[in-house]
DNA sequence: AATAAAACCATAATTTCCCATAAATAACCA
DNA sequence: TGGTTATTTATGGGAAATTATGGTTTTATT
């Protein structure tokens, strides 16, 4: 059964000080990392990977166990055919930003757009789900499955297909880089990717 | 028996300030060296190079006697069929170095999928191993065996005879250089591998 | 009342955790 | 220095906790 929040794990009888905040390990899991595949249901729910739980917690300044973690889905960019998924402390940042923003100017305005009205506050309930509601389902295309690929301090969600068929562009880029090419040099700002 | 971690050997019990991060030598071990081969068994889990451990261990800045060592796993550049891994120290680098690329360049986007999607986060269990997804035993083509190479900051994981193979290729390299040749002599620039 | 959404219950498969042991190392000591 | 004892490693196996996922039943909504 779905671990429910309240389960007491040996490490967390440790002082709430010393614990804090950890994850699996020693310390916060603060930035996703990894990829993986779940069902959707027909009501739109959908299990969040377990590693990513840790990092939505982590970076919820408000929780704490026992309440649902809480999290912000941004589908405001048309181009983009995936939903890009916020911790709460990535929205704040970028609330920030717009707020510092001249007001009524048109980046503010398109912003605006982007991650107030084009976006769906939510929370992960206690067996670990998400409800994708049709609308955004629909942004992605979603149906059956959704791919969860993990980017920083964002995770998103993608309908498989779309981003295999995308993954295939990433890779055919490498391929065209030289034999031996190391990624980690792109890493210093080499130009070879430029633009 | 395994070393639990909270067991106290004698050393152990010497000032902290005094052994803390100390490998046999004395002096804390910040690079990998050696390689080694284990059994994977049947739950992916593989023991990790002892040697290794300390490195791991010195490397990751929250890690203290009693808490699980972390360290990420990552598959992403295709090319390479291998598994390599990075201390937490050598991933926050690295880390810090995406987050420094503009924010949507093709780099970014590549290094994202390399360094966050296809990753994975784990840590060191009590006794000494490493628990490996079926999804990156797959990567790398691991089933019964793995063998573990040291390469500096990080260190790789490979499918015995595919490691086997690329040796003999680095060998043959090494058989065309001029008779004398000197490999230390590529310390210091030579050319004679340019390229 | 009709639907949609949220809460609750259930279960198989995975993943962790815990205990156990033989082999390899290192520490100790006469 | 050689033998002895204590540790540490590398692995195995089973118990227990966590995940992912599917149904039902309530509770809101309109």
């Amino acid at each position: 059964m779905m671990g429910r929040w309240r389960r007491i794990g040996r490490w967390q009888q440790l002082s709430p000080l010393f614990r804090f905040g950890q994850a699996k390990g020693g310390q916060v899991a603060r930035r996703f990392r990894g990829e993986s595949l779940h069902k959707v249901d027909a009501k739109g729910r959908v299990s969040i990977p377990a590693q990513f739980r840790r990092v939505i917690e982590s970076c919820d300044p408000n929780w704490t166990e026992g309440l649902p973690p809480e999290l912000v889905i941004v589908y405001g960019d048309g181009r983009k055919k995936y939903l890009e998924c916020y911790t709460i402390e990535a929205v704040e940042e970028v609330d920030r930003k717009i707020d510092a923003l001249q007001r009524g100017s048109k980046a503010r305005t398109m912003l605006h757009n982007m991650f107030h009205a084009k976006s769906h506050a939510t929370v992960i309930d206690e067996t670990g789900r998400l409800v994708l509601p049709a609308r955004l389902r629909d942004k992605a295309g979603i149906t059956g499955e959704a791919y969860f690929v993990a980017a920083g301090d964002t995770f998103q969600i993608w309908q498989p297909e779309a981003y295999e068929a995308d993954m295939a562009k990433i890779d055919s880029a490498l391929e065209d880089l030289p034999e031996d090419f190391d990624p980690l040099l792109l890493l210093d700002g080499d130009g070879i990717l430029s633009q």
